[in-house]
DNA sequence: GTCTATAATAGGATAGAC
DNA sequence: GTCTATCCTATTATAGAC
């Protein structure tokens, strides 16, 4: 069954604007790759804001799954959290420093709410849940909350979908566990 | 003393620039805020990406000087690597990520290298000349390289100019030196 | 449903008057 | 040394033919 040019606008604008983001990504290079003319996106989609929001969607979907489904199969939640965090860095082409800065300078307020209930639903809970069943093993100095925030916000930088990358994200989440002092 | 026309670009190329990095900047904004045209950026820069290390290099070089400073005027390697952090979040208006974006997809292999041995002396050496003060604290699972590039990689994200930023960055250099688990 | 044509705006950069 | 005028290219988006 052949794809629709819809479905197919949808799956190259996901490449382009995970990788390049936003502002950096053309309705024009997203058309041209497909080999179908400017304008002809506009059928489909009623600008490009919206066409971002729709691949924020569709992309997130599954992403969910895969981190639930990594928490299921996993043999310990410490094992969920590695790999979790790996696939992220691996299988999951975005830049996601690149997301916050569009979503914050460069969206319109209602694209903010949106992407950010996107981010809340799809990574906050996930990590906030593998979290959880570390529980008891964390050091009450902090927060469930906070400890989830920072590590997020640690892992982004390691979400950069660049092939040239030299930081391990296992060593990351190791440091984020252990601390790097003695012990 | 009046400032020259060059001097008053530099100024407000760096605010906009480390604002909103280089691809979000235009030549056309930082002339209207000064109350000149566009066209006479060019008389003092030949383009925009010389502009823009230009400001890099102004920039960094006080940067350096007072990482310096904090290190020498601080009681303990610990509390220096605090003060660091600190200085660098809150009395440093730039967005980390966009600059390393821009340095890898929006501006040539020349101005790629020129940033990244400004990043390399100003930064990196800093904080490696912090952590081996602290080395015999260390944990000997990790090399100081690696604790330097990684600390600097989650550093990043809590340099973004943004006023709103919930994430208070002791807690992240507490996290790091000690992880989250139970001691 | 996709095309051509085009509007409207913005961006980097240059030529030449003053 | 700064201006006006302008070029060239790119961008989002719309109108209307087919």
């Amino acid at each position: 069954m052949n794809k629709t040019l819809k479905t197919k606008i949808l799956e190259e604008a996901t490449d382009l604007f995970m990788d390049q983001g936003f502002l950096a990504t053309s309705t024009h290079q997203i058309a041209k790759n497909l080999g179908v003319t400017q304008p002809a996106i506009y059928h489909h989609f009623p600008n490009k804001e919206a066409l971002y929001i729709e691949v924020l969607r569709e992309f997130s979907s599954p992403v969910r799954n895969k981190l639930v489904n990594i928490m299921a199969q996993s043999e310990s939640p410490k094992q969920a959290l590695f790999e979790m965090s790996s696939h992220l860095t691996q299988s999951h082409p975005v830049n996601f420093n690149v997301m916050m800065d569009d979503m914050n300078k460069h969206l319109s307020e209602k694209a903010f709410g949106d992407i950010f209930r996107i981010y809340y639903e799809t990574y906050f809970r996930s990590f906030e849940e593998v979290f959880t069943l570390l529980e008891d093993d964390l050091s009450p100095n902090f927060s469930l909350n906070l400890v989830v925030n920072h590590f997020l916000r640690g892992l982004s930088s390691y979400i950069i979908n660049d092939p040239q990358d030299m930081l391990d994200v296992n060593t990351f989440v190791t440091l984020f566990l252990e601390g790097t002092l003695k012990r």
